[in-house]
Order: structure tokens, then C-alpha cells, then sequence
DNA sequence: AGACTCACGTA
DNA sequence: CGTACGTGAGTCTA
């Protein structure tokens, strides 16, 4: 070595680091379009670069393991064997891995039948022979051995794979309390179970400390052994041949034969054409500039730097808007800030040019000629603002794009959903962000207009990654749908407070009787809502069966009681089946009561006003939330009475309610053209009295009511992916009899069972599913080596075309009929939108009008080879309307 | 205070 | 060992 200063030599455990990265990133955010998984090759790279950043080795390498097989397995067939086999997913990252690695001009040494830790122990040893520094990465604790005052140890703290700790010989002394060469002799008296190798019983850190210091070394310790007395000291000398073995096994091999020497390690320029492309097949963005960055060298010309500069925006005179708006002729970006639901202020970007206005009467009379036009505009996450707007008095028209939506049905399971998510991911950039910990932000956050322009930018971005098929589910479904969904959040539903609290109180009367009686059962009270303090109650106390194990212990839900109650029966049971029923539905009362009249820019409506999440699911429906009104009871007399709280409002005459009957099995009889359910649809007979008819070779009259719920169980079943063992459990029957069934079923109804099996095996074949119109869902796990992902993932690929063809048309019926309410001048509106059901508020005197209409567009939404049913129902409040 | 678990409401 | 959601209470953890 003739540098004058000292060069440090990094080895890193490739194997060990990427397995933790890939156990500590979720694969959700890091699958491309392709469905590789890139999480470990992610985590990997990412701690590899800060680790070059800030310890600026002039030598590195990178060691693999080449397989599970070993000279350790060799000597000692059961080393390792414990451990569950490496997931597919993993394993297929590694070459990847390996070509990234090989871009960057890091050298990746293996060697058959040689572990990567030993290849570390080698490179180690030698170099700190020839005076390097050396620092050694690794996941593993029996790396730990290597350190001296010339060899570090990083080591991968469980905080996270970022985090690394430290270890030099002093740090090794405090933490064990022996000298680094010493841990080895720690490890084997202890043993590592993840290596298979098990210690002296009863003997733990501690114990095999003080032993060692006590004797100097291991081999004095284990000549000496019948020096020790008690239970542990015979441990000891029965398992000394263990203690051997382990001791033999975890030393590292320091003289491995290597095709380089440390020297041959020195750091070169990395490929950057090569880099680049990897990196764009694993579509890492934000990786490629911080590898720059960390080796100090320019990030190549062609691609984007990693923060273009931001325009900056022009505060413009309301006397110049016009000439603006009408310059910018094509699709301008817009960013309406809103506060407490109306607009504050207006960001635009068309290309660079960023101009802001505040929300005035005269602005939003230059304005709102602009805005209710079909000229095009872009929005990222456009319904709140098209919410404010509207309150304003400004129906926002030209909506061309939504980002969010977009991101959205691109990656339905990605659960980033912000501007700056998107602007990360698909520009590979940072949108500036005030620091929210700062009273006065050091940093700005990006002004309306800029965001606007990340906006445009990211809606670039995206139109190209949206297949053509996606992207008219955006065009056709999503974005109209959001202007209706827009509507009925601000319209909201009527509930009465009177109802809803007479009821809470009365229940809530009751629950304290059930709960005084229940008390007196067992003799002592207890929290009737605490599953812990039940348990304790059921399965010690009661001595009841045992219920299916959760993951805290055993199981106290409903399904799980009524077991108890048939196999032993108690009184305790039924009354804390009561109890639940009845505090249940008392919480859903109070938080629905206390949601009323607090949504919406008028407070004190007495409306509720709940928010729509349009990208809430992965398979197309929609969610609610805040309050959730798409739970509301339904099943029980009683609960029916919170439905009755939900009113036609003032100046409207009354509700109407449309739901689609069996929408799920009509899909499904579509798309697998299965002539027994087509038939079964067209010929008006009730459907689950055909399909007994058939299964059971009856009449139809003849089908009695237990046939009639067995095959409906067992047709909804279907749609859900439901095995014979989940039927079974369902009726409480045999699980022959449940195959038996199935069997029976698949006779008369084959085409159905084909089409189940055909549509998981497309879908393993793409990667994703597919509704009727064109919207897709990614299924990286169809290929996982674990069944029982494989399996998940198989029942919801099953799911997905069917449950999401029916959001899909409901979409297109819900913003047809508001389109229809709307051009027709109606007053009438609709206000909720429960999956197959729509809720409309009718005003006076619009009945014909708004059901011909509700009819007549969730009727023809989509046409398939069997009817969609449409039910109708009429009445004062959402219970009566149902009927 | 925030995260997690359990339980349970709907389609 | 049946898909898709959201909410609230209890409990554990930082």
C-alpha cells in the first residue's frame, strides 16, 4: 500500500442484509408493473449507499451464499435445517440483486460450498494484514468474532436494516462481556437455534460468561467440567460433544481461497447507462441519484436531476385572468385550496407558466365561465375541491384527470395516496413539504400553483404507465362517478336525533339489566366488552370448551358462544350474546347520532354527511367512512329501527331506494355463460328456489326451505372462493354432506366451476384480473411458493372480476341517473350508494320521473346475457322504503 | 398517544 | 379453510 492515507476495506454479507430488507420493507410498495418484487433489492441498495456515503470505503465487496449446502452441512447434515425454506420471492431478487451490484462496479464474490460469512472472515484477515481498515456488514452474530482492533462490525440493530450498530472490541466487551474472539465460545455453550444447533440446556449468556471467565477458555472449561456442580454442570457434561460441534462449526475460515485479494477490491467508476437501465426495469427513481451522490460523481445528463427547479408563481391581477385562461389553450393544471369547504384560494400551471389568485365574488366571476367549461383540467384528488367549488356555486366542469384516482386503479393495493407520494414515485422527485414540527417552517411547502404543476407533470407520468383499458375505466367510470359522489356527500341524509337517542337509551338500559344479571352468574363483575377478561371468565373460571385459538388465546366472538352454548350450554352465554347485541348497537346509534349535522360547509342541518373514498378498495367498490353508512344494520327487526332514523328531509316528498337483486351470481352467470344460470335468471323463478330445484331434482314448489338455504349459502359461497370446509362450517353441517353439495352443484351448474378455475389461472398467467370493463387488479402472490398466500391471493383473484364488474356497473348507473337528474331539472337527488343499493331523495312530485329514471339506468348500465333485476321500494324513511 | 387485536356491522 | 370494507373498545407499548 503506498496511499498515505489508511484505505478501509467494507465487506458486506449480501445474503444476510437482503433477507432482513426484505422482511422489514412491505412488498406492497415495492412490486413493478411486471410484478417483480423489489423490496430486498430496495433495502439492500438503499443501506449499501448510505453505508458508502458515510464510511467512503476505497475497497468493497460483496459476498453471497451460493446455496443452503455447505462444508457445515457436510460435517453436520441437521446445521440450518430448521429453517423454513427462503420464499421464491426472496430468492428470485438475488440475481437482480447481483446486476445491480455488477452495474455499480462492486465486485460479488461466492464460493461453492463456502458460506458468505467465511468469504467476510477471509477478506477480513487479510486485510487487515496489509494495514487496511476493515469493516465488515453483516447480519450475522457469528461475524462478530472478526472484530479486533483493526476489524469493525456492522451489525443490523432491530430497530431496522438502516440502523447499524457498531461493534469494536470494546463495544463486543460491554455488550457480552468477552473479548470479540471470545463469542464464539459464548455462541456454542448457549447454542443458536437458527442454526439448528442447540447448547447446554438451562445455560444462557449469563452462565457461559461467567464460566469463561472463571476458566480462562473453553478447552480449560470443558477439561474441567465435572468442576461444575448442580443440574447445569451436568448438562454441561453431557452436551460437551455438542458444545464441541458448535464450536467447530462457527468459526469463521480464514483461509478460503479467493480468485481476488483485498487489493483487487479498489472502488471503481460505476456504469452509469447500466445502472440507469436496471434501475428503470426495477423502477426505482429516487435510488439512482443518491447512488450518485454517494460515490461523487454527477448524475448521468440524460436523466432528469433529481430536483428540477420549481417555476414560481405569479400572483396575477384579477384584470389579467382572462387574457390567461385564454392563452392557456389546453390542459391547465388546478389546485383549489380549500378551507372549511370552500375555496380559498386557486393555483394554475399550464406547461411552466404558475399563476395564484385568492377566492373573491370578482375573481369567481372571471373565473367561473372558465371553470364550468369542458376545457380541460387536472386535478389531484379533485372531489374536496370540487366540493368547495360547488358550494360557491360553481359546478366544475372539463375534469380530464385525477391523479389520484389514477395512481389509484393503476396499483389498487399501493396505500399512498398523496401528491407527494405520487411525485416520489413516478417523477422520482421531492415536492417540497413545510416542516409540520416547526412553529415557522424553515422549509416552504409548494405553493397551489406548484402543486398544480406537479400535478401536470405526474399526470404525464402516469398516462403513460395506464394501459389503454385502465385508463377508460378512468375516463368513462372513475371520473365521472366522482362529480356524482361529489353531490351527495354535500347533500347528505336526513337522521333524526329524537330516534336515534330514545333508542340509545333504552338500550342502554337494557344493557346494564343483561349486564347486573350476568354479574350475578358468575359472581363477580367484569368488563363484558374486554375479550381477555371473557376469556379468563369462559375458559378458567366456566371451565367451558375450548374455541378456535386467536392470536391472545381463545376466541370469545359470536360464532364461537353459540358453539360453546351447543356443546355446554351456560346461562352466562346467551346473556352476553345480549349484551354484545345490544352495546353493539347502541355504539353504532351514539356515533351516528353525534355525526349528525356536523358535515358539510352548513353546519346544523341535521344531516349526515359522510365521505365517499373512491380509491378505498382494491377491487373498485367504494368505501364510506365518517360515518361509515354503509354498514347500518339491517338484519334484525330491531336494528331495522336505526334505518327507520334515516328520513326523507324537508321540502322532499320521499325516499326511494333501488337495489340490484343477486348482481354478484348474475355476473357470474355471464361471464361464465353457464346455460343453467342463465336460464335460472330468465325464466323469473326465485333464483335460489331454481338452483334447488336442479341441485336437488325436485320440483321447484318441492324445494323445501332448508334445500332453499343451502344452496344459497352455497351459491354466494362461489363468488367468495368458499371450500367444502368453510361451507360445512357455515351450515352447521357435515363437511361430506358440504361436498356432497358441491358436487351436486358442479353437476348442474359445471360451466361455473370451469369459469372459477379458467379466471385464477389467466390471472396467475398476467399477474392480475380483470372487471368487464377494463379494470385490473394485480395478483403478485398467485406465484408464491407459501400456500397460504397462494391460496389467499387465489380466493380474492377469484373475487376480484365479480365483486369489482358489479362496482363497476353500479359506478355507471349512480352517475348516469345524477347526469339524468340533473339535465332533466329534477330536484330529486341521490344520496347514498350501499354496493348493489342506491338511496334517492324524491321531490315532491318527481316520483315517476326520478324511477323511471333510476330504473331505466341501473337496469341498462351493462348489457349481459341475463337481466340486471331492479327493486324499488318507496317510503318516509330508509326502513319503510326497503319493503 | 399510537399501534395492535378482537369483535362485528354491511354488501 | 369465504371476498370487500370501517369503527370502537380494550390492551399493550413507547
Amino acid at each position: 500500500m503506498t496511499d498515505s492515507a489508511k484505505p478501509t476495506l467494507m465487506v458486506v454479507d449480501g445474503h444476510s442484509l437482503a433477507y432482513r430488507a426484505f422482511f422489514a420493507l412491505p412488498v406492497e410498495n415495492f412490486t413493478t408493473k411486471d410484478n417483480q418484487h423489489t423490496n430486498a433489492i430496495y433495502g439492500f441498495l438503499s443501506m449499501l449507499v448510505n453505508l458508502i456515503k458515510n464510511e467512503r470505503p476505497s475497497h468493497l465487496a460483496i459476498a453471497f451464499d451460493t446455496s443452503r449446502h455447505s462444508f457445515r452441512t457436510d460435517q453436520y447434515p441437521e446445521y440450518k435445517a430448521t429453517r423454513s425454506e427462503t420464499p421464491q420471492e426472496f430468492r428470485g431478487q438475488i440475481p437482480l440483486l447481483q446486476d445491480c451490484l455488477a452495474a455499480m462496479s462492486i465486485p460479488v464474490l461466492t464460493k461453492e460450498g463456502i458460506e458468505a460469512d467465511d468469504i467476510l472472515a477471509t477478506l477480513s484477515a487479510r486485510g487487515s494484514e496489509q494495514g487496511f481498515d476493515v469493516l465488515v456488514v453483516s447480519g450475522d452474530r457469528d461475524t462478530i468474532q472478526l472484530v479486533n482492533d483493526r476489524v469493525t462490525l456492522l451489525y443490523p440493530s432491530v430497530q431496522g436494516v438502516s440502523q447499524l450498530k457498531r461493534y469494536d472490541p470494546a463495544t463486543v466487551q460491554e455488550r457480552y462481556g468477552v473479548r470479540p474472539e471470545q463469542y464464539p465460545d459464548i455462541a456454542a455453550l448457549v447454542g443458536e437455534t437458527s442454526d439448528n444447533l442447540p447448547g447446554v440446556p438451562k445455560v444462557g449468556e449469563k452462565t457461559a460468561v461467567k464460566w469463561l471467565t472463571q476458566f480462562g477458555s473453553l478447552d480449560e472449561l470443558l477439561d474441567r467440567a465435572d468442576e461444575i456442580k448442580g443440574v447445569v454442570g451436568g448438562n454441561l457434561r453431557e452436551h460437551i460433544e455438542d458444545v464441541r460441534r458448535n464450536r467447530r462449526l462457527n468459526r469463521l475460515l480464514q483461509d478460503v481461497e479467493l480468485p481476488v485479494g483485498p487489493d483487487d477490491l479498489v472502488t471503481k467508476p460505476i456504469d452509469a447507462q447500466a445502472v440507469r437501465d436496471i434501475f428503470a426495469r426495477l423502477e426505482f427513481r429516487t435510488l439512482l441519484p443518491r447512488v450518485f451522490e454517494a460515490v461523487g460523481e454527477d448524475a448521468p445528463e440524460e436523466e432528469a436531476p433529481p430536483s428540477i427547479a420549481v417555476p414560481v408563481a405569479t400572483e396575477l391581477d384579477n384584470a389579467a385572468l382572462p387574457a390567461w385562461l385564454s392563452a392557456a389553450n389546453g390542459e391547465v393544471a388546478l389546485e383549489v385550496v380549500v378551507a372549511d369547504g370552500r375555496p380559498q384560494r386557486i393555483g394554475l400551471a399550464y406547461g411552466d407558466e404558475l399563476v395564484e389568485l385568492s377566492w373573491s365574488p370578482e375573481t369567481q366571476a372571471t373565473l367561473t365561465d372558465w371553470l364550468v367549461s369542458d376545457r380541460p383540467k387536472v386535478l389531484h384528488d379533485a372531489k374536496p375541491q370540487v366540493k368547495a367549488l360547488q358550494t360557491a356555486g360553481v359546478r366544475l366542469g372539463g375534469l380530464a384527470y385525477d391523479t389520484n384516482l389514477a395512481g389509484w386503479l393503476l396499483r389498487p393495493s399501493y396505500p399512498d395516496k398523496t401528491l407527494a407520494d405520487l411525485v416520489d414515485r413516478y417523477l422520482g422527485e421531492k415536492l417540497p413539504e413545510a416542516d409540520p414540527s416547526q412553529l415557522v417552517p424553515e422549509t416552504e411547502g409548494a405553493s397551489p400553483a406548484q402543486l398544480a404543476w406537479f400535478t401536470a407533470r405526474v399526470t404525464a407520468a402516469l398516462r403513460a404507465d395506464l394501459p389503454e383499458s385502465v385508463d377508460r375505466v378512468l375516463r368513462e367510470i372513475e371520473l365521472p362517478t366522482l362529480g356524482a359522489l361529489a353531490d351527495m356527500e354535500l347533500a347528505g341524509v336526513a337522521v333524526s336525533h329524537e330516534i336515534l337517542s330514545g333508542f340509545s337509551q333504552e338500550l342502554g338500559e337494557r344493557a346494564n339489566v343483561i349486564a347486573q344479571d350476568a354479574f350475578a352468574i358468575i359472581g363477580r363483575e367484569v368488563n363484558l366488552g374486554s375479550p381477555k377478561q371473557l376469556q379468563e371468565v369462559l375458559f378458567e373460571e366456566l371451565e367451558l370448551p375450548k374455541t378456535r385459538k386467536t392470536k391472545t388465546g381463545y376466541s370469545t366472538d359470536a360464532a364461537s358462544l353459540a358453539d360453546i352454548q351447543e356443546k355446554s350450554p351456560h346461562p352466562f352465554l346467551e346473556l352476553l350474546s345480549q349484551h354484545r347485541e345490544a352495546t353493539k348497537l347502541r355504539q353504532i346509534i351514539e356515533s351516528l347520532d353525534s355525526a349528525i349535522g356536523r358535515g358539510g360547509a352548513i353546519r346544523d342541518d341535521h344531516r349526515i354527511h359522510t365521505t365517499y373514498v373512491q380509491t378505498g378498495s382494491q377491487t373498485g367498490r367504494l368505501s364510506s367512512t365518517d360515518p361509515n353508512l354503509q354498514n347500518i344494520p339491517v338484519r334484525t327487526e330491531e336494528s331495522r329501527r336505526i334505518r327507520s332514523a334515516f328520513q326523507v328531509g324537508e321540502g322532499f316528498e320521499t325516499l326511494l331506494t333501488a337495489d340490484y337483486s343477486q348482481i354478484e351470481m348474475r355476473i357470474m352467470a355471464h361471464l361464465s355463460g353457464d346455460e343453467g344460470l342463465i336460464e335460472a335468471f330468465n325464466s323469473g323463478e326465485d333464483l335460489h328456489r331454481f338452483v334447488g330445484a336442479r341441485v336437488f331434482g325436485v320440483e321447484p314448489e318441492d324445494v323445501s326451505a332448508a334445500m332453499r338455504t343451502k344452496v344459497k349459502a352455497m351459491s354466494y359461497g362461489l363468488v367468495y372462493g368458499l371450500s367444502a370446509f368453510g361451507l360445512s362450517k357455515q351450515l352447521r353441517i357435515e363437511q361430506s354432506e358440504a361436498k356432497q353439495l358441491m358436487m351436486e352443484y358442479f353437476a348442474r351448474f359445471g360451466a361455473v366451476r370451469d369459469y372459477l378455475r379458467a379466471s385464477v389461472v389467466a390471472a396467475k398467467e398476467v399477474g392480475y384480473t380483470e372487471t368487464i370493463f377494463g379494470r385490473r387488479r394485480p395478483f403478485p402472490d398467485l406465484a408464491s411458493p407459501n400456500r397460504v398466500l397462494r391460496e389467499n391471493a387465489e380466493r380474492a383473484a377469484l373475487n376480484a372480476p365479480i365483486q369489482g364488474s358489479a362496482a363497476d356497473i353500479m359506478k355507471i348507473a349512480l352517475f348516469q341517473i345524477h347526469a339524468d337528474l340533473l339535465t332533466q331539472g329534477l330536484a330529486s337527488r341521490v344520496l347514498l350508494q350501499i354496493h348493489d343499493e342506491l338511496v334517492v331523495e324524491v321531490a315532491p312530485g318527481e316520483w315517476d320521473a326520478t324511477e323511471r329514471i333510476v330504473r331505466e339506468r341501473m337496469g341498462g348500465a351493462a348489457a349481459l346475457s341475463v337481466p340486471l333485476d331492479v327493486q324499488v321500494g318507496r317510503g318516509a324513511d330508509w326502513n319503510e322504503a326497503a319493503h
